[in-house]
DNA sequence: GTGAAAGCGCTAACAC
DNA sequence: GTGTTAGCGCTTTCAC
């Protein structure tokens, strides 16, 4: 099937090849008679305008590059929407590039938004290196969500983990827990940053901190919950680096006899799918995923439209979603 | 920032503009020499190909466009992952729309698609009418994922639910049930299909069918759970048209005293996270969406490749993976 | 093996 | 208001 072109349109409505562009992007001095013709051509040709020939003709591109690791993960579809949603109320499209949770790929998935001239790139990718981030991206104005760099050049919209921290502490604090324990998510960046927080956040109250490894599953979560039911003393409270890990370790205490959150009380975080299961009830931390698309299509317009250098860093506040797995501390 | 273009690593590797064009998509009859020097100057200049001008330049299309209505369910997460694996393996490079839940949207999505010339559409968009997916799409190849469509020259991929219901009603019978209600999730289209799949397998193996509605979430699952304990005689079995309805509908079942799986056996359908969580455990359907993507793309690309007409349906078979929630019917 | 010439379908200056 | 004239950056014959 071979598409119509503006020239079949033009022969059709009977004016000139040109006048077809004006009117299909409703340009102001075209006569109505003529406007008019040219529309009915084209509905009943079918005329659908041809992308790439647009694009390379008219310079101009408002379209922003979007990479996501794993649209699998509910996190980074919410990540996702947000971005989609700031971007068209800039009045930006999107070309969107869906990793494969393969990191290996995503250096490529960037050449390809690139080789597309976007004008920008919003990346969510927290497992790429560094080096090769900067490499890819360089000279790209260029959005890092949910993630810490700093590379010259690249901007970055994450969570206030320190913030986060500090929250979930001061309140568990005035529940009257003290003996606070992190189940970390590992070895990866994000998770890093958290423990880091937690690390601070304690000593800021004077508090001992203790962590256990886990990786970021349920049954990471169940590993690190046996470890934590032989710890002496008890801990009277856990925060787990995710909602998984959370669930995995509660499932372990509530075996092991222990109630939650009588005798000891859980914090998850993502305030996933998971966390809201009547059944499960976690008081978790929620991520501002629904303004990280504002906060990242904004500071890429300034990149794009105004040139702006340097790199700025957004940290936006997470709030605590408090349900049934919290509670004061047994005495 | 001004791309280099082809013209530029010409005069750097002092060659011609179209030797450069060549050496890149690697034709055969060039030098080495002339090669070793384009990809040099290739490479030191930054250059990157415009994809815009190869794909209006080269007629050819190699490229599916591939419609996913909402990236924040991992159901759709995991069928996009199956397509884009197949897509890559028979060579076709993806142009990925992601919907935002919003049905209205999905078709200026599809003209969008349609407009980067893309060779085929692969659609999973189970709320849009079928007048207004007959008309979008007519002319063009076509498959839809995940819903039962009749409409000349759009083929289908789905799931077998006839398959599916026989398989759950006759392990639940041969585990002693005869009396099993059916929650269903609405409406919509794949729902239907669900219930009418039911019925069907309710009477072949001469049992009575009860029905009870719900939508597809939690707290739908709860209400439709309340109305099932008050029914009379209390079913020994459910099956829930997703897991979330599943897990409501146990919720509101464990409250009233019931036990499961030794009162009432549950069933779910989906196998999402949430089935597969310890403190879970729900027997469910799992779909085959590994397999979708490549049944889909073989389809289409029979329709792209040897212009096949007509309209082929595949419905692949279910599997049902049997966790705590079920058991022998209570005596 | 390499270069010259034409054109993909559209937009954008400019003249009419 | 409308048509004319040039390209956008690349691929693709076809001579050399």
């Amino acid at each position: 099937m071979t598409q119509p072109r503006q020239e079949d349109v033009a022969r059709r409505a009977g004016v000139s090849r040109p006048l077809v562009s004006l009117v299909l992007r409703n340009a102001p001095n075209v006569s109505d008679e003529s406007r008019r013709r040219v529309l009915e051509a084209a509905k009943e040709l079918g005329y659908r305008p041809n992308a790439f020939a647009r694009r390379l003709a008219s310079k101009r591109t408002s379209t922003i590059g979007v990479l996501i690791t794993d649209m699998t993960n509910p996190y980074f579809g919410a990540v996702y929407t947000s971005i989609a949603t700031a971007a068209e109320r800039a009045g930006y499209d999107l070309l969107v590039a869906p990793g494969m949770r393969s990191p290996a790929k995503e250096t490529h998935l960037i050449n390809t938004l690139l080789e597309h001239r976007v004008a920008g790139l919003v990346l969510t990718t927290p497992l790429m290196p560094t080096g090769e981030l900067r490499q890819v991206c360089a000279g790209w104005p260029t959005v890092v969500v949910g993630r810490e760099v700093s590379i010259a050049g690249i901007d970055v919209v994450t969570t206030d983990e320190q913030h986060a921290a500090l929250m979930i502490i001061s309140r568990l604090v005035e529940l009257g827990h003290r003996d606070v324990v992190h189940i970390t998510g590992g070895a990866n960046r994000p998770a890093r940053d958290r423990a880091t927080a937690y690390r601070r956040a304690m000593a800021e109250f004077g508090l001992e901190p203790r962590e256990v490894q886990a990786s970021f599953s349920e049954t990471g979560g169940q590993l690190a919950g046996r470890r934590v039911v032989e710890m002496r003393p008890l801990p009277t409270a856990v925060i787990a680096a995710n909602d998984l890990i959370a669930v995995g370790a509660m499932g372990v205490f509530r075996s092991a006899g222990l109630n939650v959150p009588g005798d000891v009380s859980v914090v998850g975080y993502d305030d996933s799918h998971v966390a809201q299961l009547a059944l499960v009830q976690l008081t978790s931390v929620r991520q501002a995923t629904d303004r990280f698309g504002e906060a990242a299509v904004s500071m890429l317009a300034e990149r794009i439209e105004q040139a702006r250098a340097g790199n700025q860093i957004q940290r936006l506040q997470a709030s605590l979603i408090e349900r049934s797995t919290t509670g004061p501390a047994p005495s």
